[in-house]
DNA sequence: TCTGGGGTCCTAGGACCC
DNA sequence: TCTGGGGTCCTAGGACCC
């Protein structure tokens, strides 16, 4: 029998938070910006309607924001993390399978509700999130992860057929794919779109009718399944469990450039250390961290890119340990002179923390301790807030830190500003 | 002035082994 | 002239996702 997946998306995700918690903004159009207030990453369906690209670099679209009266907001992930932790709390009671597949989306598997309408559940879904979060939502319903997503995206590019979509026993199909350019097919990016393009395959039909052979040869393994899922055959499975991430990237733009090895040095211990917190969580040891700096590549001027690979004598996902070598990493690689504007850490070849080979001459003497340090140092920054204990070599003016000049409040994550209802 | 950040999977080809 | 056959592991690069 088929399965029956229903993708949940959250609509505009950042720019719905936003709006969550401040009434003023129903109608009026809103958009998101990345970190550093960089590009724009979210945005409400008036600014959709303007054209606005995603990814548009904020400074291009200056005139439109006065224009239009757009609120604007710097991202504030806090809110959005804490946001998302809430609505998958509430799908979670909907289905007995579910995969939190991102921030803002999530699979259910409802094979147990085939007996019941569809859409009718789907619909109260769709209820109790608005009513719990504040967040809309749209569904889409398909008897494979593929199709649940084309239904999904179905539902928003056709406003008028509601915010719940189910493909499922659709009459016509095919007619619908037909609808459907390549591009927007999930799996289905920039690079396949041209090519897919270039041999007469523009829509999500055509595809699904493509020669599995021709497929394979040009769009691997994971191709094939895209076009076997477009046929309704279920090749992914939901992702109940994922696996510890395998490489641990922490990196970022600075709020301004760095001239100094000083300012760098404490970029680079706050970076280290949050890479150290993301290994912790997840119970995991890195065994190599790789240390970058990079100029501005968008400006004409002296450009300079340099990384350094340093294999940890033992698998570690001690802050101060971590940071130590990160220092010792990006002294070795900077060069004075240079206006630099990005660096990061990347830790890979990731273990098990429980199941460390210790080195024989490990020369970390602290490492029990530590540990118990490092314990305490989670719980106070989880409870207080991040950054309540951090390592001093991360410096405490910061001047390099990323702006975020339009933050909204971590309503939800912080007593200090917890939203205020006045009489 | 101003251009984000963090991941996954697959394949081809080279090194190396018996 | 002729120069085996079959593995595994690793890495770089390319595609994708949000």
């Amino acid at each position: 029998m088929n399965k029956i997946f229903a993708l949940v998306d959250c609509d505009n995700f950042y720019a719905s938070c936003e709006r969550a918690f401040n009434p003023s903004l129903a109608n009026r159009p809103v958009i998101v910006l990345s970190n550093n207030d960089g590009c724009v990453i979210a945005r409400s369906n008036e600014v959709k309607q303007m054209k606005v690209p995603l990814g548009e670099p904020y400074f291009k679209c200056r005139d439109l924001v006065e224009k239009h009266n757009i609120a604007v907001f710097s991202s504030n992930y806090e809110l959005y993390g804490d946001m998302s932790r809430r609505v998958m709390e509430i799908l979670a009671g909907f289905a007995l399978d579910i995969e939190i597949y991102s921030i803002d989306e999530a699979f259910l598997e409802l094979d147990g509700f085939r007996h019941q309408n569809l859409d009718e559940y789907a619909a109260e879904i769709r209820r109790y999130v608005l009513q719990g979060t504040g967040l809309p939502v749209t569904i889409g319903i398909g008897s494979s992860k593929t199709l649940a997503k084309v239904a999904s995206k179905y539902a928003k590019k056709n406003r008028q057929s509601g915010a719940v979509f189910n493909i499922v026993n659709h009459p016509d199909i095919d007619h619908l794919l037909e609808g459907i350019p390549v591009e927007d097919i999930w799996g289905v990016g920039r690079q396949y779109d041209k090519f897919l393009r270039r041999h007469g395959i523009e829509n999500a039909r055509q595809l699904k009718y493509a020669q599995d052979k021709w497929v394979k040869k040009h769009m691997t393994v994971v191709g094939l399944r895209t076009v076997w899922e477009l046929r309704g055959k279920s090749c992914l499975e939901l992702d109940q469990a994922p696996a510890p991430k395998k490489g641990i990237c922490t990196s970022r733009s600075f709020g301004r450039p760095i001239e100094t090895l000083a300012e760098m040095r404490e970029a680079i211990a706050e970076y280290a250390s949050r890479a150290a917190e993301k290994c912790r969580q997840q119970h995991s040891a890195a065994s190599i961290m790789q240390v970058f700096l990079t100029t501005n590549r968008f400006k004409e001027e002296p450009q300079y890119f340099n990384c350094i690979q340093i294999v940890l004598p033992t698998p570690t996902n001690d802050t101060l340990e971590l940071v130590r070598y990160a220092c010792r990493g990006i002294e070795k690689i900077y060069r004075p002179n240079y206006h630099y504007k990005k660096a990061g850490i990347f830790l890979t070849d990731i273990v098990d923390s429980d199941n460390i080979q210790l080195n024989l001459f490990d020369n970390y003497p602290y490492r029990e301790k530590s540990q118990k340090l490092m314990r305490v140092m989670d719980q106070l920054n989880s409870r207080y807030g991040s950054k309540t204990v951090q390592v001093a070599a991360a410096g405490t003016r910061k001047e390099w830190a990323m702006q975020r000049n339009m933050k909204s409040n971590n309503f939800t994550t912080n007593w200090n500003e917890i939203l205020i209802v006045k009489a």
